[in-house]
DNA sequence: CTGATTTCAGCGAGACTGAGATTT
DNA sequence: CAAATCTCAGTCGCGCTGAAATCA
């Protein structure tokens, strides 16, 4: 009969990229339950929380911020906008331009999603302890910085 | 004017779940275009990968050892039979089953995809030095461990 | 009957591309 | 004229579900 081990075979297994997707795909399962449990999802996340953070925005600038694709950016925006999380209005100093505010019920699902987001970090690294954490931080974040610097070429 | 610095907001950019699926992202992107400049994709080298190391094998442990759904062994093995890469078989001694074997010319595209990939786990890594990478190997090795665990339950 | 295997049809999320219309 | 913005219609990889048919 069949073990129930499932290893995957040892050079998938010892990939650094394999790892990375693994705990990836770990994490985005983590988020996406706890988004969707709150009836959002990622891109809903991003986009209200830049509106937060940088005021009332262009969609093209949403996009630059959020790292959403300008076609997903008006997607994502329908649906936020049909639920008055977010106000399409005009820019009247620049007729191509909406300018998308964050409404106070935006504010507040948005901070509903926050606390969703915090409980899952350390869901996520609940093996690890503080020190180790801050080692993961540092060297994912050099790793990210210097694709993003690649990317942007 | 508007500067085109597209950081991210800090509440996601700060988050551990954010900076895995950044680096995930720039690391399935590398591979992604890796292999499909050798006509592959993810699902093919896992499957090829699987059968070099375990022996011809049926669907279904196929499935397990590649962590790729059922349904999804169908069409990846539709793919590469068409290529000549694998060869379907019916198992005589359980009629259930086919018996999956790696060809000639698959071991040979397999071959060349473990090149793509190596040369790619460097392109990922190459800010750290090597005892930075065995660090976070060793602490992805440990998320990723812990959530397979979690989700086997 | 229960359980395993293969197959098909379909969905959801994220990340894209291309094209068109409008405005700067 | 070129460039930016918004929108729509598609595509693709990956990871799933549900259901049917077959067989152990």
């Amino acid at each position: 009969m069949m073990t129930a081990d499932a290893q995957p075979p040892a050079r998938v297994r010892n990939a650094a990229s394999w790892l990375i997707n693994m705990v990836s795909a770990h994490s985005q399962r983590l988020v996406g339950d706890g988004f969707a449990a709150a009836g959002a999802r990622g891109y809903h996340y991003r986009l209200l929380a830049a509106l937060d953070e940088y005021g009332p925005s262009s969609q093209a600038t949403l996009g630059r911020h959020t790292g959403i694709d300008r076609s997903d950016v008006v997607a994502a925006l329908n649906e936020l906008a049909a639920k008055k999380l977010v106000e399409r209005a005009p820019d009247p100093s620049d007729r191509r331009r909406n300018i998308i505010t964050l409404t106070p019920d935006g504010a507040r699902h948005l901070a509903k999603l926050d606390e969703v987001l915090t409980g899952i970090q350390d869901d996520l690294l609940e093996p690890l302890d503080p020190s180790e954490r801050a080692q993961l931080t540092a060297l994912l974040t050099r790793l990210a910085d210097h694709h993003a610097k690649r990317s942007r070429l």
